[in-house]
DNA sequence: AGCTGGTGCTGGAACGTTCCAGCACGTCCA
DNA sequence: TGGACGTGCTGGAACGTTCCAGCACCAGCT
């Protein structure tokens, strides 16, 4: 069933044929109309192969998700919005395997990259921003000599502020902050949030360094040890949301109770945060949307309706739950 | 950068440089070394579009997992394990948006399809079963009619039957069953098994249907219920992972000490049953394994190296924790 | 009548690969 | 000496699409 059956069928030449259903060049409107009648009851189905060779087009983009973070909810959310938004746009979603960079491979498979989260100590990152096709990135890569064609970034730095303030307002004099080190950008905005709002507000933070995708154990030992070196502290921030469960687990140990003995917030909404009992209080980088933005950011630049090097905002949302009711 | 050119820069014709690096027909030792060098220095790269229209295969295969259970990290799992392994045969995974059936169409755009935990109740099923590709399904499809080319199960009743036997060794006597609806060969797998122990045992088992990916408040308020109707209760399975931190948030309400008062477990081990607290003893279905196992089998079935319509059994492991500590 | 310009359509070339028939050459055996 | 056969290589065709130059035709103008 090729285009030339068709052509054939509907009594006209191919280049009409490809003309009528590809909607370009100059096809009358009724030939168009019987032509695509024709490939309709044929069941035509264009070959993807031929019109990628031809077009020098594979019609998919590729997904590189971080090495650590495959096994998190957040970043499937994120996966699927991303096939979805691609979909609409007629592209397949290919996914990468973590880790094995691959570089100039890729450019012959797919049009356009998504490297969310790119960090700093993945050496696969700089292959991918070096492969030849456009990439956007979901953050920034901090990294310095490259540079994507797009970004779509969260302003980490306000959401983390405002989780701050509704911790004060709730309450909390002396709250401490769970995050990766400043090998990504979303961790090194953190981080400087935090300072930037301590000094600000004349509150004392703590700061603890814990790994870009940590453990609930990872996050249970940190914070039974800020615990017992801080008497006072009265907030927890898990900027991880899957270690969350660990930071509750540490403080029923410690016989604080979570919500108003000690507040406990995350960066990162997802199934732990709402899973948890108490619910927990955190920032919703609403993960699908997040996906669908990249995804429609690179079809964009493919299409070259956006400039490259744009860089878009994604907004966020706090969401206040039991775990921050307030301190008694 | 064509074979056209390693061929003109090694002083051959395209035929022997194709044959030379692709390892078929007729070519000499000494020559096969001298274009593989040349296209190494060169930076050769095969066009996979051009491959794919001349040899009609696309050296990709898509991944369709289940509408609703996108968001658990089991699926995240899973993928990355299937992803890895189509790596290693050189095939490519492209994400199939769920919902959008679109079955025709993928016949062009891959070579097989991995079904994963294929629902009854979904429509996109029977499309993608007959897309005219091979399939392979992740446990078995009950529908009617179309039959995959492959599938790996897993031996839900023997899992089951052995958790609970674990749970009556440690002195369960009226257990529970939170379990989605019988439309997935898992779902109906460990109902059936529920009913066969229970009549071997001669201990009566309570059976609640939750949805398939089951949100903690929906297994809070099942696990609520089922203790208010049962004072007796001393054990809760619940099949879906993503539920469980629901059924310890109504342990907690109803006052029942887990993994004393009440014995909790899982039928699939993930990041809630881990990170919950107490930790809770799961069936580990070994996701990334799985995605492997189900990406090797229809690497095989493309090849040609397996028959047609076999089924592969994949091996689980319980992972006993806390929340099965024992009645005491 | 001749020129211009627009419209609807066509045929051939090209994309980069793989496959097939076949050629030149050498060796072995009758 | 000459057929049969094996080896190493070549050129052309094919895969199904899109793109481009160009042809025939008609209408409007000079």
């Amino acid at each position: 069933m090729t285009l030339i059956d068709v052509a054939r069928a509907a009594g006209v030449s191919k280049s009409t044929a490809s003309n009528a259903l590809g909607g370009s060049g100059r096809v009358s409107e009724s030939t168009r109309e019987r032509i695509q009648d024709v490939a309709r009851e044929l069941g035509y189905r264009p070959n993807t192969a031929a019109r990628s060779l031809r077009r020098s087009s594979t019609g998919a983009i590729g997904l590189y998700l971080p090495r650590t973070g495959t096994r998190l909810d957040y970043y499937m959310n994120l996966a699927f919005g991303a096939v979805e938004r691609a979909r609409e746009d007629g592209l397949d979603l290919v996914l990468l395997a973590p880790g094995t960079a691959s570089g100039g491979a890729l450019a012959s498979r797919v049009d356009g990259l998504l490297v969310i989260d790119p960090e700093l100590d993945d050496p696969s990152v700089p292959d991918l921003l070096g492969a030849g096709v456009p990439v956007v990135t979901g953050e920034r890569y901090l990294g310095a000599g490259v540079t994507p064609s797009g970004a779509v970034v969260c302003d980490n730095a306000a959401s983390l502020a405002a989780l701050l303030d509704h911790l004060a307002e709730r309450g909390a004099r002396r709250p401490a902050l769970l995050v990766p080190g400043p090998g990504s950008d979303w961790a090194a905005a953190l981080r400087a949030a935090a300072d930037t709002w301590s000094r600000r507000e004349g509150i004392e933070m703590v700061v603890r360094t814990v790994p870009f995708a940590a453990t609930p154990a990872e996050a249970e030992a940190a914070t039974a040890d800020l615990i017992a070196g801080n008497p006072n502290l009265d907030a927890v921030v898990c900027a991880p949301d899957g270690a969350v469960p660990g930071v509750l687990a540490a403080a029923v140990q410690a016989g604080l109770r979570t919500g108003t003995g000690l507040l406990v917030a995350a960066c990162v909404d997802g199934a732990a945060a709402r899973g948890s009992s108490p619910r927990v209080t955190a920032v919703d980088l609403r993960a699908a949307e997040y996906g669908r933005a990249c995804a429609a950011l690179l079809s964009e630049l493919l299409a070259g309706t956006a400039e490259p090097g744009v860089v878009r905002r994604h907004d966020w949302a706090l969401n206040v739950r039991d775990s921050t009711a307030g301190r008694s």
